[in-house]
RNA sequence: GGACGCUUAGCUCAGUUGGUUAGAGCACCUGCCUUACAAGCAGGGGGUCAUAGGUUCGAGUCCUAUAGUGUCCACCA
């Protein structure tokens, strides 16, 4: 026997290590056809948050509707070493103990960031556990694995030998917290204020100046030249000339170059080709010099003059403005607001910096990528599909990735050294004197390998025989760059096949206002206080039906609330049906009424919807749809008819069949509470809800006869109620009614029954075939007079409305002919409603 | 500068290929402790679907423009 309310705390007991422990979560029956999903692996850095949620509940949703379709489905597990995002956690942990890394060295550090690893790894999977995620565990993969190490290497030698990675000297986003190299998609832009500074460039045995408009005037020790527009009026006498570099005293050259803008700013461009990607590209074109003005910790070095090296970037701007001032080099300083990187993790302001550092070309992969994404069986196909487009832009303008990160934790890069040789190989060379690479690799490159890599690539294991490509990703949209796009590259171009067939793109989950999450706003919302709260089937729930993929979720605790409300009634429904059919041994069908054919037949109908919304990632019209028929088709109607009928060993076979049905469409969201109930159904099929077959459209259930027969009784016994509250009628009231049905007697409580009309005022009720008149004496008060106008307004609104559509020629030939039969069968019911009114 | 979203009830969102009088939850109003559920039940009010045009027999849905709003990318000397 149930208890009279939901304790979600109670029902979450125990069921995911009996889950777990009878191997429901493992794959590997080679009876079942494959279904596959990898998990995108949480980083190692910390606590799962609500997006984390978010992602693992609409997997789990997928992976265990799967299972109950007969697949032999595997959700495999794992997480990311997240180089940069670790180290900087492990480094900071090792500062608040008063080391610093470098002098730990970097053994000492690496086994801190493996101990570190282990902890929150562990925190990970208890978070998994109550979020109930059905993973196969005997798969768990690491992305620093020893097979993912190996995978990362061969990826990277064969690339190497490809000529797909290279070692080049570049401009690339340097952050001097970490002291690494990031990709362009680790540096995140946000406004700051700043000024457009005006700088007096002497011509060198000369009055004459040139105006020079920069925002960053303390890299004038980098400059090599200036340029201007060769048709540029103003300039072109200039340009052959030198001017003379404010504070160095250096002369450098006037230079002709399509860079310079005569639009923009004064046409007039400082050229630092060592710290500007675009005077970078300048410098390569006209063959200056490159100056790098900084250490790596971004303050100055010893190519500046003395006093300012070893100041930070923003001390000396301060001084060069000063000292440009004094000298009457400043011309004006003009406020302006400009967008500024910062690194994605210790978001610190990024300096462009020239380094050494791996690359891979990207145009080859990309190129690869588009074409495979114009074929109908070969691309991934994204849910929306909107994101497909977002991907190829991205595709169609990306710069070569750099790959190589200055840090400890990662991937070592397998390139070994010696003088000017490279070896660059799966094994260290035999010979002494080679001394490999310090670098680790960008964690998403390994990340890139993860739809294959986890299968035991590049071994041709059984399992990346049978899992691979995988059947769907989901993942936000936030992370298509860093990921999504670089798996389908890496993926195609190394075995040419897409590494997943779908990929479900969800939305990010904002505060109530919409905005984004975050620490300093003190707006998050921790998925285990939830958990806590209403439970983890209720958040999954909410969490899976709440809004459309690719829209953000507005995270609203009230309907957290209202979806434990909604289990509270699925909860007590159940207990209803349970304790009436109690004796119940196996189902018989023989005799049904009308009543067990409607709900037979609306109950068929949602399935067949259900799985054509799950097949389609529909989560949100699922939820809809099913909770209109949870709540009024079966609640609302058929329980309380059932209880006019609770002898009958069909309708309790009817009630335990449907409500079987409907727990094992609701498991893939709501998988705690829809198993306890399972458990004490009197009849079950497996002995655990999770490996029961998912529902199947029957057609011998559908009647759609009966189906109109109760629906016609149903909006009789609203409109009965409707006239019965609006006027006050009190229940004791004498009924003249044209049917005997006792559904509709019993439902509508009509005890009074009498066979002649009596003199007294009287409400008319009427729909379908059935007629009612119920004797209640009552003035007609102006209110009501007032309604019934209304009512007889809108009627004839609507007939004439009705009545024009039909008259119109094209309406009638050209509209199908049901939307027709339809108005026209609707246009004979209005009538015959005014009728009713205007007596 | 480019691209992509969004704008539907007080709030949060649905709304398949155009087709009855646009739906749900929460909130609100009225009446009920009707033994599955008062965290409930029975009813009710509330929307010129951002604006302006267009296509169509028919537009929340398709097209064009405008406004507001959000996100991403690029540029930013």
């Amino acid at each position: 026997m149930l208890d009279s309310k939901y304790d979600h705390k109670q029902v979450e007991k125990n069921k995911y290590n009996t889950w777990k422990e009878n191997g429901y979560f493992n794959a590997g029956d080679k009876s079942k056809n494959p279904y596959c999903i990898v998990i995108p692996p949480p980083n190692v850095t910390g606590k799962l948050h609500i997006g984390h949620a978010y992602n693992v509940a609409i997997q789990d949703a997928i992976i265990r509707y799967k299972r109950m379709q007969g697949f032999d489905t595997l959700w495999l597990p794992g997480m990311d070493h997240a180089a940069i995002a670790t180290e900087a956690k492990v480094v900071k942990r090792l500062k608040d103990k008063g080391i610093n890394k470098y002098e730990y060295g970097r053994e000492k550090f690496l086994e801190a960031c493996w101990d570190w690893t282990k902890e929150y790894g562990g925190t990970i999977r208890d978070q998994w556990a109550a979020m109930g995620i059905s993973v196969d565990y005997t798969r768990e993969r690491f992305t620093l694995d020893e097979g993912l190490n190996k995978a990362v290497t061969k990826v990277f030698v064969d690339y190497y030998n490809k000529g797909l990675i290279y070692r080049g000297e570049k401009i690339i986003n340097w952050d001097p917290v970490a002291k690494t190299a990031l990709s362009n998609e680790e540096v995140i832009y946000s406004e700051e204020k700043s000024a457009f500074y005006h700088l007096k460039y002497v011509l060198e045995d000369s009055d004459e100046y040139l105006d020079v408009a920069t925002t960053r005037p303390e890299t004038l020790f980098g400059d090599t030249a200036v340029a201007v527009n060769k048709d540029d009026e103003r300039y072109k006498k200039y340009i052959g000339k030198n001017v003379i570099l404010p504070i160095m005293n250096k002369a450098i050259p006037v230079i002709a170059d399509e860079h310079a803008d005569m639009e923009k700013g004064t046409g007039v461009v400082k050229i630092t080709p060592a710290h500007d990607p675009n005077d970078f590209e300048v410098g390569n074109r006209h063959n200056l010099e490159r100056v790098c003005i900084m250490n790596d910790d971004a303050t100055l070095n010893e190519n500046v003059p003395e006093k300012y090296q070893g100041m930070t970037r923003e001390d000396a701007r301060e001084e060069v403005l000063k000292d440009l001032k004094e000298l009457g080099l400043l011309l004006d300083v003009e406020p302006l607001v400009h967008e500024v990187g910062h690194s994605e993790r210790t978001h610190v302001m990024v300096e462009p910096m020239i380094k050494e550092q791996w690359f891979v070309k990207m145009d080859e992969l990309a190129s690869n990528l588009l074409n495979t994404q114009n074929k109908k069986d070969e691309k991934v196909n994204f849910v929306p599909d909107r994101f497909e487009n977002l991907l190829k832009s991205w595709m169609t303008s990306c710069h070569d990735w750099c790959i190589s990160r200055q840090l400890w934790w990662g991937h070592r890069i397998p390139a070994w050294y010696k003088g000017d040789e490279v070896y660059v190989g799966l094994e260290a060379p035999k010979e002494s004197g080679w001394v490999q690479d310090e670098d680790v690799l960008d964690t998403w490159f390994s990340s890139a390998l993860w739809p294959f890599s986890t299968l035991g690539w590049p071994d041709n294991t059984e399992d990346l025989e049978r899992y691979y490509p995988n059947d769907c990703l989901v993942t936000a949209y936030d992370i298509i760059f860093f990921w999504v796009a670089r798996m389908i590259f890496q993926s195609e171009g190394l075995n040419n096949i897409r590494p997943f067939k779908d990929c479900i793109i969800h939305g990010l989950i904002r505060d109530k206002n919409g905005r984004k999450m975050s620490k300093s706003l003190g707006n998050g919302v921790d998925p285990f206080d939830m958990i806590e709260k209403y439970g983890v089937d209720a958040l999954r729930y909410y969490l899976n039906t709440d809004v459309s993929f690719g829209t953000d979720l507005r995270f609203d605790e009230t309907k957290m609330s209202s979806t434990w409300n909604y289990i509270n009634k699925i909860w007590n429904a159940s207990r209803f049906v349970l304790m009436n059919i109690e004796g119940l041994k196996e189902y018989t069908f023989d005799n049904l009424t009308d009543e067990d054919k409607w709900i037979l037949t609306k109950y068929e109908n949602i399935v067949k919807s259900s799985i054509n919304h799950m097949d389609k990632y529909e989560f949100n019209l699922f939820g809809t749809e099913t909770y209109s028929f949870i709540y009024d088709d079966f609640c609302s109607n058929y329980i309380e008819f059932a209880k006019f009928n609770s002898d009958s060993n069909t309708t309790k076979s009817v009630l335990c069949y449907v409500l079987t049905g409907i727990l094992k469409m609701l498991h893939p969201f709501m998988p705690f509470v829809t198993e306890e109930i399972y458990q004490m159904l009197p009849i079950k099929e497996t002995a655990s809800i999770m490996i029961s077959k998912y529902p199947e459209y029957n057609k011998d259930f559908v009647y759609k006869n009966e189906e109109k027969i109760v629906d016609d009784k149903i909006e009789f016994i609203k409109t009965y109620r409707n006239i019965k509250t609006e006027n006050n009628i009190p229940k004791d009231v004498q009924v003249l009614i044209n049917t005997n049905d006792q559904i509709i007697i019993k439902m509508l409580k009509i005890e009074n029954i009498i066979t002649n009309p009596i003199n007294i005022k009287s409400y008319n009720v009427k729909a379908n075939n059935y007629k009612a008149t119920i004797f209640f004496e009552k003035q007609e008060s102006i209110a009501d007079k007032q309604i019934k106008e209304t009512q007889i307004k809108l009627l004839q609104d609507s007939i004439a409305r009705r009545e024009k559509l039909l008259s119109n020629e094209h309406y009638v030939n050209k509209a199908p002919k049901n939307i027709v039969d339809m108005d026209r069968q609707k246009l004979e019911e209005e009538k015959k409603k005014l009728e009713e009114l205007l007596k």
